[in-house]
DNA sequence: ACCTGAACACCGTTCAAGT
DNA sequence: ACCTGAACACCGTTCAAGT
């Protein structure tokens, strides 16, 4: 009923610092991620890091995925806020770039969209920057909401499928299974992996964000029937 | 050394039926992953669910990683094999879609993006698919490297939200945390979001992989100019 | 109000032993 | 070769009790 999340961070006593506080939880979890990575982020791990009983810390964060959810706050909140082109198709590739830039600084987002979704009170504006310069382009509020959608599926699964990749390669105890993969493949059914197999790494390892969200963009500018039926704006 | 995994299912002998097997194992894992939904699936409960020891599972398949890997690997073994397009643009988006169907079809493509990748032996022909029909496009096997990542990161990205949706829905104890941030919302600071927030889940609940799909297909055909340095198509 | 201790119901995996 | 039993080092979370 009171649970307090979505609006301001709440009251703050003023008496003695109190010790163990949800920002001073939130600040130590952010410790973990960044120097063991996501993974060793549990409760009793945060626990022993604020030495404190895990219990403790059920007394300031709901369960683990709110924990989750305020971490994802705490960087969107922390996000700067660019100024915006004027154009609003550059507007468009910024905004969406924003997003990129928020989700890319949590490791921990595997387990953000396991278990919560992105629209999480202080990414609102991330969105809402989006669907803005969308209607500045001339789309539908429903088409900007399938731009939307379009670009936080492109967003989240490079950048997931970037993560593990890097996991991998950091932990690097045996080589990924894929080498072993693409080493057993056959020529004669499988010509262009063969001929790639060796340039795969190095290709794969390129950062095209870029290259394929302008492209997803321009296809959305280029087709005119994007969603099929093209049902009125505003439904009652 | 001789981990056996990429090639054939290897020997099986022939005397008695030998109750535990590699086969075995993944039906009864697809079995609970089916009736109670991945996350279940634990090789402690899988032991349960065979009446053995969970480390008669060890004898079998290595650790739950390839566990995983073997699940994706029947999904796309068992994939039927539809006829292909004459067109390569057709053959392309229809390429593309079979990567959309195998991965559909494994609730725990979480897991696997978290530890694995999907160049998985049975998937490499889906893989290959996309890329032949990429070059019949003219394509050059860089940026048919290009437009397989973005297509598989679109992909990746669009089911893993539909998964976590769809658990979401499932499950149903509390209602989702987007529905608190999106009644709290401002229509000062967010007018657009505010505008949408009624019609939020009906839009997010439609299924617009396809057009997603065309789109960043539409995308990577118009720009001629899509990856920057037209590198030469095969170094050295 | 804030924290602890003990407990519950789980995990993946190793190791030594059984047949 | 194949399986078991006991153990290790973990999990998230609840519940009752302390101050």
């Amino acid at each position: 009923m009171r649970s307090s999340e979505p609006g301001t961070t709440g009251r703050r006593r003023v008496g003695r610092p109190s010790q163990l506080s949800q920002e001073a939880i939130i600040e130590a979890a952010q410790r973990i991620v960044d120097e063991e990575g996501d993974g060793s982020l549990s409760m009793r791990r945060l626990a022993r890091e604020l030495s404190i009983t895990p219990m403790a810390l059920y007394h300031h964060v709901r369960d683990r995925d709110q924990l989750l959810r305020l971490l994802l706050e705490t960087k969107a909140r922390n996000l700067p806020r660019p100024p915006m082109p004027d154009d609003p198709r550059e507007r468009l590739t910024a905004a969406a770039q924003l997003l990129y830039d928020v989700l890319a600084e949590c490791p921990f987002l595997g387990e953000i969209l396991a278990s919560e979704d992105l629209m999480t009170a202080s990414c609102l504006w991330v969105i809402e920057a989006v669907l803005e310069a969308a209607l500045a382009c001339g789309f539908t509020l429903e088409e900007a909401v399938g731009l939307y959608r379009a670009i936080a599926h492109y967003t989240g699964g490079e950048l997931l499928i970037r993560l593990t990749r890097e996991r991998h390669l950091a932990h690097l105890d045996h080589p990924p299974y894929r080498a072993r993969a693409l080493a057993a493949l056959q020529p004669q059914t499988h010509p262009r992996l063969c001929a790639l197999a060796d340039h795969w790494p190095a290709l794969t390892s390129r950062d095209t964000h870029r290259a394929g969200l302008q492209a997803l963009l321009e296809g959305f500018f280029q087709s005119p029937d994007r969603s099929g039926p093209q049902a009125p704006a505003a439904p009652a």
